[in-house]
DNA sequence: ATGGAAATGAAAATCATTTTCATTTCTGCT
DNA sequence: AGCAGAAATGAAAATGATTTTCATTTCCAT
């Protein structure tokens, strides 16, 4: 078993707790640190098996990693730019929870997000 | 632009309602179908576009294609067993909306899922 | 220092999905 | 019927994320 890379957290926080392996991979490498793509699967794989962060999947299939316990939120999408605005759900975890109980779910989790065309585009 | 084939439609309701595209094609090969790989997904997308059939993700990201009505929904999914139901997101319509307008996005949509172990799992 | 366990990463393998492109099947039209 | 252009098809190659392999390096306790 091979334990994660603590770098590899740190940046994943550094990335908004919320992001692609692939994509801490990128970052860490723009930031000049040594490591390569293996170990980040690896760590974060390790990180999702300690419960510390959580997998979800974007829409296009592709895994997201996000820091777990920690206050999250949910993002407003640009489909034009990209731009990305982090907004609050305190609805949506309302939502959740509720429909979670209804139906005798439990360790439940959520995932929400809003995409349109952004004012400036 | 391709139009659906229409065995595909018929195969995955004959599977159940519910299958990945890899599965679609497998079961029309053992049937006997002569149709290639590159259709069945075509034809699935189609049928996506059209609002025919949703399209959701196993938890190891593989598409999976399901028949669903046509009035618009979310989903919540048991992470072991794969058991889906339907529900509604009255709040979540409202949160979207209100959310977007408040930073000024337009040509809105929106994403939400909930997942969690089911009663029998 | 030393031996074994754990960690690392480059490259190859895997697997679903998409793209390319040449061929076949439809269509409508004369 | 015959013909042209459009749409559909599928085999093979490309893509892209993720995993596996395996040789090398780093750690740690002795």
């Amino acid at each position: 078993m091979s334990r994660s890379n603590p770098r590899v957290l740190s940046t994943l926080e550094r990335a908004g707790g919320f992001a692609s392996a692939q994509e801490v991979y990128k970052l860490m490498q723009r930031e000049g640190e040594k490591i390569g793509l293996t170990t980040v699967y690896r760590s974060l794989q390790s990180l999702v098996n300690d419960k510390i962060v959580d997998l979800l999947r974007r829409e296009d299939g592709e895994a997201i990693y996000r820091l777990c316990g920690e206050h999250h939120h949910h993002h407003l999408v640009c489909k034009s730019c990209g731009e990305t605005v982090e907004i609050e759900g305190g609805a949506i975890e309302k939502w959740a929870k509720s429909m979670a109980e209804e139906h005798g779910f439990r360790d439940v989790g959520h995932t929400a997000e809003i995409f349109g065309i952004c004012s400036k585009c």
